[in-house]
DNA sequence: CCTTTAGTTGAATACTCGTTCAACTATTTT
DNA sequence: AAAATAGTTGAACGAGTATTCAACTAAAGG
């Protein structure tokens, strides 16, 4: 056994059948990586005004009741991650969702939690 | 317009749009609180393991490396918040997901993550 | 009754991370 | 060319939180 703690393994089967199906590291990784950019805020609210109308970072500041900055550091997490995407058009820069998949694991989790 | 920051509203109907169907602060919350409590390393592979079988705290923290104490911690984070439910026999106390909500979201996001 | 073991818990430490602040670039307007 | 505005960025501060550590409870066994 790899794994080492400070109790001895109880039920062996049960512990063999968890540890035989664990995914690798990087599976979780990926998994809690994306968690994480939704969990917070300020980047789930940018996501759903984002999924109503596209919009420049003074829209999404407005909408939020937000500095340009604060806004601006979130915005460069989440295109890093792809969950949105920009384009240029003078000096305003526009923002929207990077593919439908992000809207549709929004709103079905928005749709959940309303219960 | 009772949101303030540090610039003008450039599109005025995006954000009215946006305002408009912004959900109240509660639900962003309840949101944000599922997502945390899934958005951690550990957590997340408490819950897979407890997808694959019933276990007693040891058997947790020795399918995670981990000691009974940093297990013992989250598992009542997870309790607290109704992702896993438990039952106690004799010294150990048993552990599970508490319905087939939680298993349908992690295996949905799993799968999905693997693509 | 004493020892061992499963599990819990509160405090403290260490780390992560969101916002602020100030400075900066780029584009438009006068 | 200068001023104004949209947006970005790095550093620093502060808040939140996961793990460790030590002490504790509860149940089982000799």
């Amino acid at each position: 056994m790899e794994y080492q703690c400070d109790c001895n393994i109880i039920h062996q089967d049960a512990v063999k059948i968890a540890v035989d199906k664990m995914p690798e590291e990087g599976t979780f990784d990926k998994l809690i990586n994306f968690y994480k950019l939704i969990a917070d805020s300020t980047r789930v609210k940018i996501l759903f005004v984002l999924d109503q109308h596209e919009m420049c970072v003074c829209d999404i500041a407005n909408s939020l009741g937000m500095t340009k900055s604060a806004i601006s550091h979130q915005l460069k997490l989440l295109k890093e991650n792809n969950l949105v995407k920009s384009k240029k058009e003078g000096k305003e820069v526009f923002y929207t969702l990077n593919d439908e998949h992000v809207t549709q694991v929004f709103e079905i989790s928005l749709s959940h939690v309303k219960e």
